[in-house]
DNA sequence: GCCAACGTTGGC
DNA sequence: GCCAACGTTGGC
């Protein structure tokens, strides 16, 4: 099993509302390594934390999300009223794709970029490093094992 | 709101 | 294929 973390920013999709779906489709994804994350490595059941970019008062992992589904065309592509709409794409060779994620657990208290930052075990992880600013990252077990150990609550995910 | 870093586009 | 210009991301 892979781990990833997904980014997302709350004012446009949290991990609330995913709560409230249960189940939702990761649509938007537009760059081209994050989507070749979804469709060449990403397997059902893979665990992902889920990450609020641009978040007040201060971004953070907000908790952890399962992959629930295949890659499929990103639906949002072939729409005009889309934001994501993309006039090149066709669905007998759609451009985008995604996943489902489904909810697993929000946490009682956010980890911080801040804390993340100030753990010298992880100041290899993707996500610490300059300029680094894709919205699907691979997550190695160590990393997922060092933040979550941060967390006794947490029950048992798998 | 600022701006650094990255990604994409398109002229040549 | 180069690269300038533009657009986006996302922390601060």
């Amino acid at each position: 099993m892979q781990h990833w973390l997904l980014k997302s920013e709350p004012d446009a999709f949290s991990i609330d509302d995913l709560k409230a779906k249960k189940i939702s489709m990761w649509d938007g994804v537009r760059n081209y390594q994050a989507r070749n994350f979804m469709k060449d490595k990403m397997q059902v059941g893979d665990l992902a934390f889920f990450y609020h970019s641009n978040a007040k008062p201060a971004p953070h992992i907000a908790g952890i999300i399962k992959i629930n589904s295949k890659t499929y065309p990103d639906p949002t592509q072939f729409d005009p009223k889309s934001k994501y709409f993309d006039e090149k794409s066709t669905e007998a060779n759609p451009r985008w794709w995604l996943i489902d994620v489904k909810f697993i657990e929000k946490f009682k208290e956010p980890i911080y970029l801040s804390e993340l930052k100030s753990n010298k075990k992880l100041k290899d992880m993707m996500l610490l490093q300059k300029g680094s600013r894709l919205s699907i990252q691979p997550v190695s077990l160590e990393e997922w094992n060092v933040i979550l150990d941060k967390l006794p609550n947490v029950k048992n995910l798998t």
